[in-house]
DNA sequence: GGAATAACCTGGATGC
DNA sequence: TGCATCCAGGTTATTC
């Protein structure tokens, strides 16, 4: 399940290996892969084949490659990637066999690190791969870690800066959670607020902040709001530095590995174990078509 | 316009 | 052993 961390450890994996290379050759084995692509299978291998790869740069969940202009001018376009729940990108040896749900391959060649394979696998085909306009951004700063362009695609232009981007404007995001009425995870979820939250951080950072996931936004102090932010900020940067959250083999680095920061959950995932805080049974409860890990007893339900 | 919900999808786990 | 059902969850279209 990729969240910010683990989109970063796959940018920082990525960027070295494809950041100056020219594509070759693009297979798409299975087109679902390619649902926020404008065209088909065919448009998307003849608009990227020639192609020179500028930057790898990342946004949230989303991670985007921007490809120089014709004649080696100023990147107009990019090739964005989302990994859904279950993506992954992998660098592999040319020739390489097909893998397990592999649904697109990029045949690479760098001019120093020679031809490589870049492959996009998907088991639930929630992820994708799509050419996309790159537009400026509102703010004038760069669009995301891992470039000084102040551009992002079009199809990423609503999505929020994350907490870690140093562009990350508090004031507003304060001011986001002033005005919703609706549950603080449901908040910390919508990636138009803050991005690259998902279940897992979510949950991990709402129990640090002994915050209920369903108390209303707008009802929470400044103080608590505070308090929140920098528990976001925290979690994520120990998950990065742990090379991201790993269950099972859904998600991996680029070159295949697990990272560690499941070892090191208070909630997400462990109903009925003690909270590492007060000992109590961390609950779960079905919330908007997800799971919710709390401890009822640091996280007081909101006042009916 | 804001908030809530359903749908998309695959494979592992579980129950019968 | 085989089949049916449930569950995981990021994004977005649809509905209220």
């Amino acid at each position: 399940m990729p969240e910010l961390p683990e989109v970063e450890v796959v940018r920082a994996g990525l960027a070295p290996a494809v950041t100056g290379a020219t594509v070759l050759g693009v297979s798409v084995l299975d087109e679902r892969a390619l649902t926020r692509h404008s065209g088909d299978g065919l448009h998307f291998e003849a608009a990227l084949t020639g192609r020179r790869i500028v930057d790898a740069a990342r946004r949230g969940k989303f991670l985007w490659l921007p490809l120089a202009g014709a004649s080696g001018g100023e990147p107009g376009e990019a090739l964005v990637a989302h990994l859904g729940m279950s993506g992954q990108i992998l660098l592999r040896e040319p020739g390489a066999p097909v893998e397990r749900h592999e649904r697109v391959r990029l045949d690479i060649q760098h001019p120093e690190h020679g031809d490589l394979s870049v492959v996009f696998a998907d088991q639930r085909t929630f992820g994708s791969l799509a050419i996309d306009a790159l537009i400026p951004t509102p703010d004038a700063a760069p669009g995301g870690w891992g470039t000084t362009a102040a551009s992002v695609p079009a199809q990423v232009a609503h999505i929020a800066r994350d907490a870690l981007d140093p562009a990350f404007r508090d004031a507003d995001f304060r001011a986001a959670v002033a005005r919703k009425d609706s549950a603080i995870k449901r908040v910390l979820l919508d990636q138009s607020v803050v991005s690259g939250v998902g279940n897992i951080y979510a949950d991990e950072s709402l129990w640090a902040a002994r915050i209920h996931p369903e108390s209303t936004a707008k009802s929470l102090s400044t103080r608590a709001v505070n308090r929140l932010l920098a528990d976001v900020r925290a979690i994520l940067e120990k998950a990065l530095a742990e090379g991201g959250t790993s269950f099972d083999a859904q998600y991996v680095n680029v070159n295949g590995q697990s990272g560690y920061f499941s070892h090191s959950l208070n909630a997400y995932g462990r109903t009925g174990q003690p909270c590492p805080r007060c000992g109590r049974p961390i609950v779960r409860v079905s919330f908007t078509n997800r799971s919710s890990h709390f401890c009822p007893h640091c996280q007081k339900a909101p006042k009916a």
